[in-house]
DNA sequence: CCGATGCCTTGACGTAGATCAAGAGATTTC
DNA sequence: GAAATCTCTTGATCTACGTCAAGGCATCGG
């Protein structure tokens, strides 16, 4: 498949004429990524942006003390790295592939030309990031007003339609990841995930298989209205 | 002063032809808010976005608790509610006046007619909103990887030019708002302030002065390489 | 098939910070 | 200028969660 159809494809740039493009598949250029490959790093200066075509990609933070903070996880479709770009300093997080990863880099030049052809264009990127500040607002409400309980439920929720098979799914990410994600650790993770099973809102099913027997109930978690004993 | 005039004052507009400027005073509303009264409520639906003319708005998350989680102030010059405009979806969290305020409100219809004239606009919000989300990127790292004598220290280090007399310096909110701006509660703050202190970093002179006494001992305490006693 | 390496779980313990409660200054109001 | 209200401080306690340490289960290479 040529750059073209790759481009064409990707839902931010769908219902572009022909012509915009072929100019962006021209200043386009593919990089692979490997598992556990740095794509970038905080502080780095940004000349573009990348789009995920292919795999999984973490957005992070670290603690001089080294704990990770995940502040998001991009797949297919998924602009990474426009925030240095349009703010015009470094890089304020590092990005790292968790699986093999192809990528298409936009240099910041050529996005900017075809804003200028078509400030459509420029919607969608203000639309892509206000949904991020969105989702940004939601990390800090947890991190801040919520405690872990909560979260995890809200986030079991939100990925019930992930992987599933038979009537329980799967946890696409590692557990030392979720926990990542959630701002606390594996440790605290695994133990209220054991409390939410005695409580009989979930079953566990080996490593990554979960599932939701009572989604009232971990609504109500999610919500605040109710605790875990 | 007419509309006109306050437009063409606001960075945001600034180097916009007169024809622009125009247009969007044409399309803006001018409104006040009184100390305290409620600008918009998460939940509702954005038709535009505000800009500050004078005075302080603060943008916040309440728990069903009731504590608040400040997300950021707002002062002249600066954009609120256009997170809501842009995503095409409720207002993510509430926004109240801290004093008297003024505010323009624009219509999202007329802003978007203007970056269909001149797509420069839209790169100026995009660089508003790519800032917003590096500040956004620093409220969750101090949220989840530091504690709060290190959020405080750094929060001195960057508003010690605001509201100066002689060689100390007047915080510009009120104490319970800077405790939830930093994602704790004003006893906490209080215990804190009074740590540093005795531990002659700071001084503290009445209700709102501060003067700070041994700068690189709070840009440590900040960056996490030292810790109060 | 078996040891090794990495992920996950469980337990005992420590601590930052929230909660509850009471008082001390300020600031406003009449 | 006294009363009332608001804001801030300080103390005693509680608790959610992190830390440290050890053991259980997987998956993988030989």
């Amino acid at each position: 498949m040529d750059m073209l159809q790759h481009i064409a494809l990707v839902p931010f740039f769908q219902g572009l004429p022909k012509e915009q493009l072929e100019q962006m598949a021209m200043a386009a250029l593919e990089q692979v990524f490997k598992k556990g490959q740095i794509i970038f790093s905080e502080g780095e200066d940004g000349t573009g942006f990348y789009l995920v075509l292919k795999g999984r990609v973490k957005v992070f933070k670290l603690s001089p003390e080294g704990k990770e903070q995940i502040l998001h996880i991009l797949g297919p479709g998924e602009p990474v790295g426009e925030v240095a770009m349009f703010s015009g300093e470094c890089f304020p997080a590092g990005a790292q592939a968790m699986e093999e990863t192809r990528l298409l880099f936009f240099p910041r030049e050529a996005f900017v030309e075809m804003i200028r052809r078509d400030p459509s264009v420029a919607l969608r990127m203000l639309a892509v990031l206000a949904k991020r500040l969105r989702k940004f607002t939601a990390l800090i409400e947890d991190l801040s007003l919520k405690e872990v309980p909560s979260r995890l439920a809200g986030y079991l929720l939100e990925h019930e339609r992930s992987v599933r098979t038979g009537s329980c799914f799967n946890l696409e990410i590692p557990k030392a990841q979720l926990a990542s994600l959630l701002g606390t650790i594996p440790e605290t993770l695994s133990r209220i995930l054991a409390r939410m099973a005695s409580e009989g809102l979930i079953q566990l099913d080996g490593t990554r298989g979960i599932r939701i027997l009572d989604k009232e109930g971990l609504e109500e978690l999610a919500q605040g209205l109710r605790r875990l004993a």
